[in-house]
DNA sequence: ATGCTGACGCTGG
DNA sequence: CCCAGCGCCAGCA
């Protein structure tokens, strides 16, 4: 037998249940995925979620659903810099990411 | 469908 | 570091 659907994970952005998109499923599921001292583009998620150059869209759910209950912080932009986090606390992002020994 | 927005990517200044 | 323009995509009114 074959496993029709996979796990749902409680971190997917989901309404009551509902998915809202698969892209955001699996963006989630590739960021929850970042091993820790590791970071991952948003270009590489995006890639890895099936929808290449869909950074903007990997960002906006970030936005959106930044319930910290993902790794977002592990998400940075491809010039290697930090890009954004919580509105605005790319410093706190920053500091995050030494902290784990995130190679930048 | 259309228009606007947005935690991007790249090039250029 | 900042900003501007263009291209890219998904979500929402």
């Amino acid at each position: 037998m074959k496993k029709i659907k996979k796990n749902q994970s409680p971190l997917s952005f989901s309404k009551k249940g509902k998915i809202r998109s698969d892209f955001a499923n699996r963006v989630v599921a590739v960021v929850s995925k970042i091993p820790k001292g590791k970071v991952m583009t948003y270009g590489e998620v995006a890639r890895k979620a099936g929808k290449a150059g869909a950074s903007r869209a990997v960002g906006y759910w970030m936005s959106k659903n930044y319930d910290l209950k993902i790794p977002c912080h592990r998400v940075i932009r491809s010039d290697g810099k930090i890009g954004n986090y919580n509105r605005g606390g790319t410093k706190a992002k920053t500091a995050l990411l030494k902290k784990e020994g995130a190679v930048l």
